[in-house]
DNA sequence: ATTATCTATAGATCTATAGATAATGC
DNA sequence: ATTATCTATAGATCTATAGATAATGC
């Protein structure tokens, strides 16, 4: 059936929209095509005409989500500061809500575990968050900020994953706040 | 068939050891219990005598990799003191070997999404790990150890997650070197 | 006789393909 | 007429169970 102008651009969008949602919440293995289609409105066979298989689908959502996570992150140090980007980064609010979260907090180790072509194109984002990052920071020497960025970046993505994985709410809390003393300290 | 006495407990082991390294290497959900007990030199039925479920093998792995790594942690830290296990944990030797490594850098997003069951035991075994890299820091007041722990092991977790997803062996190297210089910072 | 491990299988997934259908563009 | 989406299905997994087999203990 042929449908309006630019009807299958947004159902592509729409397939990149749930599918960043559920592999972030569930994990890319454990989320089926037929069930991810459903959850779109549409069925398991549609999906070939968009993307020519999971894995394809899963570089286009990483690219995206990325996007939508550099822009995020740009608007709020832009407005209120990089101590504000980590205290939201480190907020129960962002512990609590993967599937809008951080793409490497939630998919980083399952991406290392991916074909090299997936693990290149999400080499390039964090690339791009490490520069974004860097900018922000105060140090003048271009090479200490990058080394500060990096250990930032793997500070706050260590912390949202063990504060999510525990089941003691307390011990969940203490990670996150000792993981903004930590940064902050980092920052100097 | 009866055999020697002591020969399920063994068979047990075996099977713990092969499915903590899988379950490192290629992550629990992408490991095949046939497959698995193949690889222990059995068959899938087998199984069933000694776990009751996918799940039960996995709290029970997870117990059981976190002792060795605390094990291992103590060894090397009591002999060369904590900058060492810092060294060690960020070393291309831990970095590219995951079967052998980390439990948390290995699973933590996964078991994050595992039932509560397993999380709490997970916890509990963070929980230990936390409070063994306390005791090795040279600061006093009690909380503020507790919260360095915390940041260090964050900052670790995450940067050997982030060196083992990207291409880029440069990068790779970079993430490790950065973390090492931003760990020894948190330590003072 | 006991029981660790075996084979065989049920029932439920999963990804991907092939070919049909139906709503819009020309 | 075109083509986005559909249904139906192939073929390969997966976890788990049931019942058979065979090597050791008594």
């Amino acid at each position: 059936m042929r449908y309006a102008e630019g009807h299958k651009d947004q159902t592509r969008k729409k397939i990149l929209e749930v599918a960043g949602k559920k592999f972030r919440k569930d994990g890319v293995g454990a989320v089926g095509l037929a069930t991810l289609m459903a959850d779109a409105g549409l069925t398991n066979g549609a999906f070939y005409a968009h993307f020519k298989s999971k894995e394809d689908l899963l570089k286009n959502v990483v690219c995206s989500i990325f996007d939508e996570s550099e822009t995020s992150l740009q608007e709020i140090a832009r407005v209120n500061g990089l101590e504000s980007a980590l205290r939201a980064y480190l907020s129960p609010q962002h512990r609590d809500n993967p599937s809008q979260g951080c793409p490497t907090a939630a998919l980083v180790s399952e991406i290392a575990r991916h074909p090299r072509a997936t693990r290149t194109i999400y080499t390039k984002k964090i690339e791009e968050v490490l520069e974004q990052l860097a900018s922000l920071l105060a140090e003048k020497d271009p090479a200490t900020r990058k080394q500060t960025a990096i250990a930032l970046y793997s500070l706050l993505v260590g912390a949202v994953q063990l504060a999510r994985a525990v089941t003691d709410k307390e011990l969940s809390d203490e990670i996150m706040d000792s993981a903004l003393a930590g940064a902050l300290s980092l920052i100097g």
